[in-house]
DNA sequence: TTGATTCATAGATGGTATCTATGGTGAAAA
DNA sequence: TTTTCACCATAGATACCATCTATGAATCAA
């Protein structure tokens, strides 16, 4: 029916060296094999490409006007399978990450250093977006690895979740609140006090409010704030109690300008995580970007 | 090793219908028989070239960086496929004819005319030159076909003969010269006349030599020209005796300007052939432009 | 639930791509 | 001249793999 297309890789091999013996030899065929593939084409195609002689062979029009197109189709195609090596070497590519401010600051941030000084062909796309829009891209492909902090309870079959590293929240105060010190805290007394807190739709929010709910109690923040790292500031200026992640706090708590809450429930424990979306796969360079964040 | 051609075809094919059992049905294939096909690719370019879904299949950024490629290499070769089947239904095209003034004036331009007609779209080149050099150019490749006067006693391994039409030559005096009309001329007779005939390195010129030659005398014209056209006009003028294409003196011979000498040794037969290159295969336009001489 | 899509997998088979061996041919070297 | 060499074509055998059918699995719509 329609010609093999390898017949022409042939072709274009023959036409190059001008002789059949050669282009076998590149090609890891016999003599024969070509000469006989060469003939087939010539068949097919209802014309002479070749003129044979004792010193090679040479193109005909026909040869020659076949040869202007399929030279250039042969060169694309072997462009196009450099660039598919070149992009597994990792010479050579795009991972797009999609994080949250917690997990750009506090964890991925000397891992992307590191990346690039590895890699430095690969470009790196960072999405920074919160928790639920950056699931939304990941599942609609426009990110290929989020990293994001979750509780591990949270089960999605078209995503695959990898821990990383233990995340904690706290709760400080300023030593306004010096009363709290060393006492353990309720949650009910903490409803007694100004709370300073992320704003909704975000994964921080939304793990104090299911703690709280969890409690029989309702989170009502008296500040929302749409940055983790302003809440320390926010705390030290005494303006209430803060939720924090542990490292957006942990100078302050050094240098005792901020205390920790004991609280009489624990907060549970969070993890920062690596996701993907498992009906997509993973290039090679996201792939070793992920390989490096798991080791 | 290498991977074969015939995997981007129908890379190309799925790409293009996003649908693996569509491209089947486009390749006259199976559906299984591409998947597998799509499979094998991937693993030898070890990367994931397209997202199945239960809608059909669409392009990872692997796949969209091969296609970009693909795509362009597929396409030349659907072209090329095209363009040789052009050159072979006639409907593109070139010929390049050696041809003498002498056939074009009297054999080929009527057919040339004829041939435009019914294959508006083939070029036509017409080389016109004197026979040795249209014999070279034919044998190194510069034309296609040639169209000469010849002696059929010519023999060349190389070329291909055909004769096309009977041609003669004709001794053509003015009345100048009616005491040897209605005589019976002997060459001997002729030396003592003016001669007018064609320049060294024509075929004419060396058939009138080898003439004079074979009845041992030698052949040496008072007027040399270049373009046969011109003898009869000289005859005409009273300035001797002329050799020329019967063709070119028929009009004078039957308005009675001239008259045709008596030769008692007639001159020998030519005949007007077709000589194509047997070393070169003839392109199916020259082969039908033959075709056409010939019949 | 059923039926209609989609793509993937398994296993069988026949065609053909490939090989080796050989022949023919023309040019260059002996 | 004769020999040698490099090239391409042909013939015939074989093994591989491309392709097929049959089936499974998954998803979606009616």
């Amino acid at each position: 029916m329609s010609i093999s297309f390898e017949s022409y890789k042939v072709f274009y091999y023959v036409a190059k060296y001008k002789n059949i013996t050669a282009a076998a030899k590149a090609l890891f065929l016999t003599q024969p094999t070509v000469s006989h593939c060469i003939l087939g084409l010539e068949n097919e195609l209802g014309c002479t490409l070749f003129l044979r002689s004792q010193k090679g062979v040479t193109l005909t029009h026909e040869g020659l006007l076949l040869y202007e197109h399929v030279s250039i189709a042969c060169e694309h195609i072997f462009m196009a399978e450099d660039k598919i090596k070149a992009t597994n070497s990792l010479s050579e590519g795009l991972i797009r990450i999609g994080a949250s401010e917690t997990t750009l600051h506090h964890f991925l941030l000397p891992y992307l250093k590191d990346f690039r000084l590895m890699h430095s062909k690969i470009k790196l796309q960072i999405a920074n977006d919160n928790t639920p829009s950056t699931i939304a891209a990941l599942k609609s492909g426009l990110i290929d690895v989020a990293i994001l902090v979750m509780t591990l309870d949270e089960k999605d079959p078209d995503l695959t979740i990898t821990k990383l590293a233990s995340f904690h929240y706290v709760a400080i105060a300023s030593h306004e609140f010096s009363q709290l010190k060393d006492k353990l805290v309720s949650i009910k007394d903490l409803l007694g006090y100004p709370l300073i807190c992320m704003e909704p739709n975000t994964f921080t929010r939304q793990f104090l409010d299911k703690y709280f709910l969890s409690n029989n109690h309702e989170l009502k923040p008296d500040i929302e704030l749409a940055t983790a790292d302003l809440i320390t500031p926010m705390v030290k200026n005494d303006l209430g109690i803060g939720f924090a992640p542990y490292e957006f706090a942990a100078e302050s708590l050094n240098n005792d300008s901020v205390f920790k809450l004991t609280l009489s429930k624990e907060l549970p424990q969070c993890e920062i995580c690596a996701i993907s979306n498992n009906k997509r796969p993973l290039s090679i360079v996201s792939q070793t970007f992920l390989q490096m964040l798991i080791q």
